[in-house]
DNA sequence: ATAATAGGTAACCATTTGGTTGCTTGTTGC
DNA sequence: GCAACAAGCAACCAAATGGTTACCTATTAT
């Protein structure tokens, strides 16, 4: 129905696949295309096909370098969804926010 | 490829439609299904499965009463990727708790 | 120059997804 | 009891998704 920023982010995100190679990347930041294949087990124009969805919600940005792509890993789009959406439904997070403040004014005593 | 609880929260969230009932769920807690379909475009039997979708990731709890179903929402999943997934990519989030902490344990000097 | 390497493009395929319509079941109110 | 209301079930459908194979382009190294 809508189709703003954050959805291309969410659908990003949804598939495991496309999350591996996050967490690839955030292991080692800058990594090609081919490095990134690796040891997986799909073929690499799978794994190119995701990184452009990647692209596109702007997880990730890529660097041509010679005759490699380099990819870098961009946080904004996750400390976004963190700030404007989870946080929302995510109390607990808050109150413990809350509880850490109170048990650091509460180490006063000393 | 794997198939594990969280796949299912991300699965889950990738919808908007979804997220639009979460956030409803979110202003009033325990509507039931026909609350939950008005002023909505797409049919009754449409939103009965993007909660089914929602219940299976048990980011939603039902109870029926009498001859309605009322839904509530369930923010342990989200919490769950909020502390397990997106705090490892979002720096910044915990670079702000940290100066947090250091901005109260600098509030000792009074 | 040319072979090898890294990546891009495109057509195609099976399955999943998000939605519909039509009908059935369960629960209340009169 | 029965009409009206709330939800469930099932078949079906178009479009999106995740993947493949096959071939093309660009860059490097010898």
């Amino acid at each position: 129905m809508q189709a703003d920023a954050s959805d291309d982010v969410f659908k990003a995100l949804a598939d495991p696949s496309r999350r591996r190679l996050l967490d690839r990347l955030h292991a080692t930041d800058g990594q090609s295309l081919g490095d990134l294949c690796a040891g997986l087990t799909m073929t690499r124009q799978a794994v190119a096909k995701h990184l452009a969805i990647l692209e596109a919600a702007n997880l990730v940005v890529s660097k041509r370098k010679g005759r490699e792509k380099l990819h870098f890993i961009n946080p904004i789009p996750i400390h976004e969804i963190a700030e404007r959406w989870i946080s929302k439904f995510d109390q607990p997070r808050l109150s413990a926010l809350s509880a850490l403040k109170r048990s650091l004014e509460g180490e006063n005593h000393d």
